[in-house]
DNA sequence: ATTATCTATAGATCTATAGATAATGC
DNA sequence: ATTATCTATAGATCTATAGATAATGC
């Protein structure tokens, strides 16, 4: 089996050179192939991107591919679960610090999610929606995304204990944001920050924060992200 | 060109009979196919489903399906039509109701959206974000869509005016309703109209209706969804 | 004559595997 | 010996077209 982090660049790489030699790329083969993968996903559909068109965007022939990976469903699983993971760590953040407004802990979480949803090459978003991701290589990625969107209930409930269906509303919360980023990224000239704002002010409104305690609990959500994650243990 | 509603049943149909006989189904056969499609194309994803698929669920050979639609993403452009045009004509009264609360009217364009959005087979809320549905043959769909946005945003400017960034705080309302509805939707058991209420709920607070107006807004909205349509002048 | 269907199939892919090859590692 | 790649291709589809056929309409 292929190793995780071979020597990415240099001379002296192990292995048949490829056929179309590249410029180096500080990437690994796998990441190149995620890369290139991402991007193709993202811009032409889950479906109609071919095996052939990720590897020759990737540096290297079709076959090769399944060097590094079991299938086509392997490569987008792995990038469903390198979505969602960053928000899932913060969000376990943002729960133990029970000393902190619930509400600037909610602004952190959805201004952070929503910006990595929209950030990068990764609109995956899009791709939470596919009938494929409900084969079983995709357990990994969906209870990952069943514990992100249980993270918005608990602080949902905090906000807004007593009110019922709390299920549902944090159905429509996670929605929101899903919802929200797809939307917005629709039109290409909004930056990743000002989106992840908005996003999360809205998310403080669903959540039943009065209008004069948006600003603050924003600012201190902010600040929440700006500061150093602190150490697990 | 096929006629586009042929006597539908009884003895007497016109042309060769189906290989497979089935009981009248009191569609036409374009409407069959359809309903086989949508159905289809949300359970399985529309480019994991084959014509073949679709026809034989629809009680045709694969290839009599050429007789009704120019090809796979024909069927798809007429379903994602058929699909947003309801709301479009509610939004246009809605729009028109100059006189009735703002409040009242989001109320009921948010319900009514989401509750055909969640209802029926269609929950082709998810297909609008295929890559394929930016095909010329789509324009009309999303022209519609766009229009329906621009909707929300009129009420949206009624009921939050002098708020800046108009433009984005509409792609986000809208994105809540349409993800929150397919992310509520991943539960099979809520009926559209619990859905469609909860959303519209969540459409009011995040256009800034104060929590004690929201009741009486919602039942002044729904009363408006309940009234006959006014007829087109 | 017109219509709605059928059967048959050309042509175009696309995924995944088999087996060879050209590097470095020891 | 191990690794990362390559070339070649089997096998499986899938869409859309060509042309025939079996009804009703007039």
């Amino acid at each position: 089996m292929p190793v995780d982090n071979p020597r990415r660049s240099g001379a002296g790489r192990v292995g048949r050179p490829r056929a179309q030699a590249r410029p180096d790329s500080d990437l690994s083969p796998r990441e190149e192939v995620l890369a290139a993968a991402a991007e193709l996903f993202t811009r032409d559909g889950y479906a109609a991107t071919t095996t052939r068109a990720v590897a020759e965007k990737a540096g290297m022939r079709q076959a090769s591919l399944y060097h590094w990976f079991a299938g086509k469903e392997d490569i987008l699983a792995t990038l469903l679960e390198s979505t969602v993971e960053p928000s899932l760590g913060r969000a376990a953040d943002l729960l133990a610090a029970v000393e902190t407004d619930p509400a600037a802990r909610l602004w952190a979480l959805a201004a952070y999610d929503a910006a990595l949803l929209h950030r990068g090459l990764y609109n995956l978003g899009a791709l939470y929606q596919l009938p494929e991701v409900r084969g079983e290589r995709f357990q990994g990625f969906r209870r990952a995304r069943a514990e992100l969107k249980a993270a918005y209930g608990e602080l949902l409930l905090l906000l807004t204990p007593g009110e019922g269906d709390l299920e549902l509303r944090t159905d429509l919360l996670f929605g929101l944001v899903e919802g929200g980023v797809a939307v917005a990224r629709e039109r290409a000239d909004r930056d990743a920050d000002r989106v992840a704002g908005a996003v999360a002010a809205a998310a403080l409104r669903f959540a039943g924060v009065p209008a004069d305690a948006a600003a603050p609990a924003a600012r201190a959500g902010a600040a929440l992200l700006a500061a150093p994650r602190p150490a697990a243990g």
